[in-house]
DNA sequence: ATTTAACTTAGAATAATTCTAATAAAGCTT
DNA sequence: AAGCTTTATTAGAATTATTCTAAGTTAAAT
């Protein structure tokens, strides 16, 4: 599955995927957002979405994950969670929804939208409004 | 009220709370304690922390204020809070409650427990169990 | 006062990420 | 299809936050 190629199908979904975002469809982001899109939903950080690109035989460099991801975040494809110091995770799913953080796996889960409900917020301070809402559930082993 | 020195009564206060966390009342860590526990609740970051500490006088190393940030934090007398990739923030304020994030000044402001009320969480998979739970509302300028 | 364990320090090391400047590929335009 | 312009990709250097190391210093127990 992995060091297959795409099939024209494939290719072609992503590639629209691609353009709707302003991205030209080279190669590597053909790769990426096959890696990224065509497996259900995902939680990857940078490293890992090398490491499975590089396992995949596609030669592509650090430098290029990190452009990669930061265009597709920047394009509304990826949704960034911080959920730790130093590493960031990128989510596929795009709903509206929260997570599960499991601290002795650096695992993320999601937890659908309608899984919480978050009565009435705050206000927000005089000139400022809401752009998002992150909960995260911090778990520990039992 | 930065350079002067500690009143015998800060002092011992403080000497108490580091004493109780196992810590020894070292100058830099009372100093430190000062800075962050003698002046309301506070968010801060490393640099912060570091530039006050200078500028109230007081030399001490980076490595000493991340080493003290970090002792203080494994005492339970800090919380941190993470909401931007790279840099880690401090909460001085150890009520059970949430956080505002203002994007464009990269500023903290609480969110007391009970203006947001969280419905039952969903059930942690098997083998976990919740060990805190963080809401980060960002704002972004109107 | 001595001693010992803990603390602080400057500077080196590490880790994630971004930058740089050069090469390569995409996709117009003819 | 060849040329041209723009945008991508790349290796490696640079940056940033943080941790580590090993040596000197200080707190507090004896």
């Amino acid at each position: 599955m992995g060091t297959m190629a795409l099939s024209d199908m494939e290719q072609s979904k992503l590639s629209v995927k691609l353009r709707q975002a302003g991205l030209r469809t080279t190669k590597q982001r053909l790769a990426l957002a096959d890696i990224l899109f065509s497996h259900g939903n995902r939680h990857v950080t940078a490293e890992i979405l090398h490491a499975e690109a590089r396992s995949a035989g596609l030669g592509v460099s650090q430098a290029t994950i990190y452009n990669t991801l930061n265009q597709f975040h920047e394009a509304g494809l990826l949704r960034e969670v911080v959920v730790e110091q130093g590493r960031s995770y990128f989510d596929t799913n795009l709903e509206d929804h929260h997570h599960f953080y499991v601290e002795s796996q650096n695992q993320l889960i999601d937890i659908a939208k309608h899984e919480i409900s978050i009565g009435s917020l705050p206000k927000a301070p005089a000139g400022y409004e809401p752009s998002g809402v992150d909960v995260i559930v911090r778990l520990r082993d039992k």
